[in-house]
DNA sequence: CGTAATTCCTATCATTTCGATAGGAATTAT
DNA sequence: ATAATTCCTATCGAAATGATAGGAATTACG
């Protein structure tokens, strides 16, 4: 599964945000977007250190953009969120580089895959997701 | 994972079956790629049930092409190995169907991603897999 | 006919991944 | 002080996935 539901609440969280101009909770937003607040916490804290969101502790702190909508593009809040958005093990990173890697024919065909996946999801952004867009 | 191992397999089994012309036996093809031989055998079964292959019971059988290469584009291979191709659950066919499909606007974003991969997908085939292609 | 090599079928195991939970420390507005 | 929040670490449970086991059915060939 290239984009799991780690992903998706990602996008929901900070689809959610997207329609705040002062800082919410966690608390409200989770539940108002039906996520285990406890999951959305070690979701949240992935955007933050990926600099998405900035967030304010304390008393009636929370969670706020830094940028605009539509200044999020899908893949860089997702990339943050998921492991990897890798549609293969063999660009995923991990597995301790293949060691066929130099020979294999389907390593090309891997990468430019991957990559015709990121340029799409950077043609969208978060207003996209946004439903009361019109 | 879009791809998984066992999708892998099923093209490397597939690319290995590409280089001849007599029906050769699961055991001989499973050990030239290194892929365990009873995991080679559900996929092969994958692979006949979708009339990719030809199969020949019995002593000195084995499973063969039905067609040339270049006519088995990367997409119908793994579609037919794999369990779903598809980038998230929303568009996996499983989950019985998302109560929130009717109004998700993410949902047509991943329909757009599934065409996309596929596509690209289909714009491969086992020739471009066959090491031997120079 | 009998044997050996093969495909076919079903069931199960083992490992990893992934969604989710638990408990509490640190911080801050009021 | 208190209450509400973000932050941190550890763990659990279920599902997916790679792999294995054992054997039935089929068929070439001596």
């Amino acid at each position: 599964m290239i984009i799991s539901t780690r992903g998706r609440y990602a996008l929901r969280i900070m689809a959610a945000l997207a329609t705040r101009t002062e800082s919410a909770s966690l608390r409200e937003i989770a539940e108002g977007e039906q996520i285990p607040f406890k999951y959305a916490e070690s979701i949240v804290r992935s955007l933050v250190k990926a600099n998405l969101v900035e967030s304010k502790r304390g008393k009636a702190g929370g969670y706020l953009l830094t940028r605009a909508p539509e200044e999020y593009p899908l893949s860089e809040v997702l990339h943050a969120a998921e492991e990897s958005l890798a549609a293969t093990d063999c660009t995923g990173g991990k597995e301790a580089a293949c060691p066929n890697a130099a020979t294999c024919p389907s390593l090309p065909v891997w990468r430019a895959l991957d990559e015709t996946v990121w340029e799409f999801l950077s043609r969208y952004t978060l207003v996209d997701l946004m439903p009361q867009k019109d």
